[in-house]
Formats: C-alpha cells, structure tokens, sequence
DNA sequence: AAATATTTTTAGATTTGTCTAAAAATAATT
DNA sequence: AATTATTTTTAGACAAATCTAAAAATATTT
C-alpha cells in the first residue's frame, strides 16, 4: 500500500503530538498542519479507513502499530537526508528542514537503505534528533535541558527543541550549533535567564525561552 | 513561479518529444503520459496561460523559451540524480529511472547545485545522456547507432534509446552496458540483425530492434 | 443542572487532475 | 468534392483534499 504526500504529512504530525500527551485532538492536528478542523475531520476517516490509526468522533485520534511503523519510516527517511545535506553536501544545519520535508516522500526503500549505508549508518541527525534504524529503532539520547545544567559542568550542545527559522536564526546569532562545548556561569533567579561560557568565546547571556529550547549531553 | 508534479511532467514529455518533430499533437502526449486525450486538452490550455507553451486548438504544442527553461531544468535534475543514484549510492545504471522519476521534482535550486559540485560536474549520466548544466547547456555527444557502425572498428557503447524496463532487462542479461567495448563483425542483410564481439567474450547476434536503442562512439 | 463556551463534525462548495461520451475540426479516401 | 475516418475538443461527472458556515457533541461556568 502507498499514500499520499498528505496522508504521510498527517501521520508524521500525529506522531510527534504523540509522543508528549496519549490522544490527539483535531485542532492539534489542525494547528499543527496549518489547515481548517474540518479538513483533519475528513482526512482522519480516511486514515482510519486504511486501518492507519483509531479515532472515534469527539475522542481524538492515535496510531495504530501499522501507523506508528509508517511513521517511523518518514522520520527515519527525513532525518538520513538531513544528515546527507550537512555531511555530504555541505548544507548549513539551520538551512537542511525544509527541503528534507521533500525527500522524506520519496519512496523507494532502496534508495533509503543504500542511503544509510553510504553514511555510515548515522544515529543522530545534524540537530540532535536519533534517527531511527531500518526496523524503527531509535537510540535513546540522554539530552539535558540546558536550563537544568548544573553550573560549571562542561557539556555539548545535542539538540534543538524546535526546528522554527527564529530559533535557528537567533542560534546562528550567538555562534551555536550541534557539539559546541559550553558551560553554565551562572543562573539568575529573577528572569531565569543564564550566563553560559562556550569555549574560547567571551561569556553571553541566554534568555529562560532559549535555554529550554536547547539540548545538552555532559562530556 | 512553482509547479505541480503533473505540469512538470507535461513539460518533460513535451520537451522530449518535440526534440524528434517540431510541434507535438494531443494524442502523442496522452500515449507519452498514459492519459486520455482530452486530459491533455484541459492541461494543454492551464500551461498555455501559465505561458510554458504556445499551443492553438487543433495545432498541436510547442514549448515558450520559459518552458524549454523549465524542462531543461527537471532533466538536469533528473541525469544529475541517476548520476549520484550510480556513482555514490552503487545502484546498477537499469534500476535508477523511476527513483530519478521522483527525484527530479525536488524543488531547492540550491540542492541541485550542491549535488552537482559534490558529483565533480559531470557531463552524462549513466545511460549516456549530456546532462544540462546550470544555464541548460548541454555537451552533444556525438552518438552513432550501432546499426551504422562500420564493420571491424572498435567502439564503446555511451548511450541507450529508452529507459524501458524490457530493454535494461535485455542488455543486462546479454551482458552490454555503457562503456562496453565492442566491435560489429557480420551484417545480415535478411532480417538485419548483426553480429558482434565484446571485448574478451565469444561473439554474440544483435537483432535490429536492439541494434537501434543502442549508440555508441568511436575510440 | 442549566447556561454558555469550546471543540468537533456534517453539509455543501471549490480546485486540480482525471475520465467518458458526444460534438467539432481536420485528414484521408473514394 | 463528398464521404468516411481520425484527431481533437467540449460538456459534464468524479475523486482527492480543501474550505466556510451551520449543527451537534462535549466541556466549562455559574
């Protein structure tokens, strides 16, 4: 069975409101995938048609194995191309979502596979993200808010909470990225804004909001 | 300006047939596509108001210099990633088309860009077609069919006449690809069919049909 | 628990690309 | 040149994915 670009689009966003609360509701899915309740209302009968997901009117909606697995196969498809645009083609890792979103429907499961196995089987793509492996595996990342890092403890940035264009701006700004190394100054209480040190750079002033949007494993 | 799958696809098969006759009729365009005639009518007068063709009822099609742009443009892409599909992935040269099929409609300029600095540039893909470069040259190959070649001069195969399935299937298994070495040994004048001899294996019988799909050059 | 607000669904319309069947234009034959 | 055949276009219908507006169900307040 194939589906459409938008049937996959739909799966992906189900799966990742997911992840966080059980049950998912149509305006989630609405807002989420930049459409109207009513269009999600049509689409999910659909899906639950192609026995994708379960969802019972009013009750919101969840994956069924046959979805998740479908799901798993568009992030896996979308984050070995996003690590092929950084690592092979030089892409910058702020400029590589949007035209992953392309790839990612690409169909062919020997391109993906073949794919893989040109870079080397990668277990993280370019922003932190574990991709998963051929039969839906992730390898679990032991991330770390950054805003809970304790103070003076040496860590890598590992991943990014949101892959928004401000975000990856306001990032670029400061000169972060995926592996640099920094550590937490201090903490101030009054805005719960931090003062973080990344090697060899004069000490800078993070805001609370971008502090919980970045990700950091100790080393 | 962007364009649908199936516009860009209307495009390319224009593109492709009108490189043989000058103006295309609807009904070579629905045989091209696997559609029906009048689906073409309807399309035939979208494109036209989007300016990628000039096209009177009842006189067939011819592309604009903004449609020729364009078609030019999705088989850069599509060579360049038969191209990569090849040389970087290992798939065997009779397996890439229908990947490259999807591929080719990947919007971003700057990934064709990119892939094509990563691949050194390269002037044909795998089946032995030029592959336009950014400004829509291409290198012109001077092709001979097989069925012309001289008896006794040795020549290596660069170029088949269609991607059919029928037709890879038929050169993989009597061994030919491009690059082969060969030479024409005997011409039969009763059906037309040839004899030749690949370089280092016993000489083999070509029969006309396959004799015209395949061009070669001299060395 | 009744009233109000919010969420979700239905009903009906729209757009894109397709189709069949019939009409119109062009081409080929006699 | 008139008839027949072929090609092409039009007219109207359909499926996919969307929308707006209104109705139905659920949640929240009072």
């Amino acid at each position: 069975m194939s589906f459409s670009v938008t049937e996959e689009n739909y799966i992906k966003a189900i799966f990742h409101l997911q992840q966080v609360e059980g049950n998912v509701s149509t305006n989630e899915l609405a807002a989420e995938l930049h459409t109207k309740a009513a269009s999600v209302t049509d689409m999910l009968k659909k899906l639950k048609a192609k026995k994708l997901l379960s969802y019972e009117r009013y009750k919101g909606v969840r994956l069924s194995a046959e979805g998740k697995k479908l799901a798993l196969g568009i992030v896996r498809k979308h984050r070995l191309w996003e690590y092929f645009l950084v690592d092979t083609l030089q892409f910058g890792w702020d400029e590589v979502h949007e035209v992953a979103e392309e790839l990612e429907h690409i169909s062919s499961k020997k391109l993906v596979e073949k794919l893989d196995t040109f870079l080397g089987y990668p277990k993280f793509d370019p922003h932190g993200d574990p991709i998963p492996d051929s039969h839906g595996k992730m390898a679990v990342q032991q991330h770390i808010n950054l805003i809970d890092l304790t103070v003076n403890k040496m860590a890598e940035v590992s991943g990014v909470g949101s892959q928004s264009t401000e975000l990856l701006e306001l990032l670029k700004h400061k000169n972060i990225g995926i592996g640099t190394r920094l550590e937490v100054k201090r903490k101030f209480n009054f805005d719960h804004s931090i003062e973080i040190k990344i090697k060899n750079q004069t000490a800078i002033t993070i805001s609370q909001q971008l502090a919980k949007a970045l990700f950091v494993k100790l080393i």
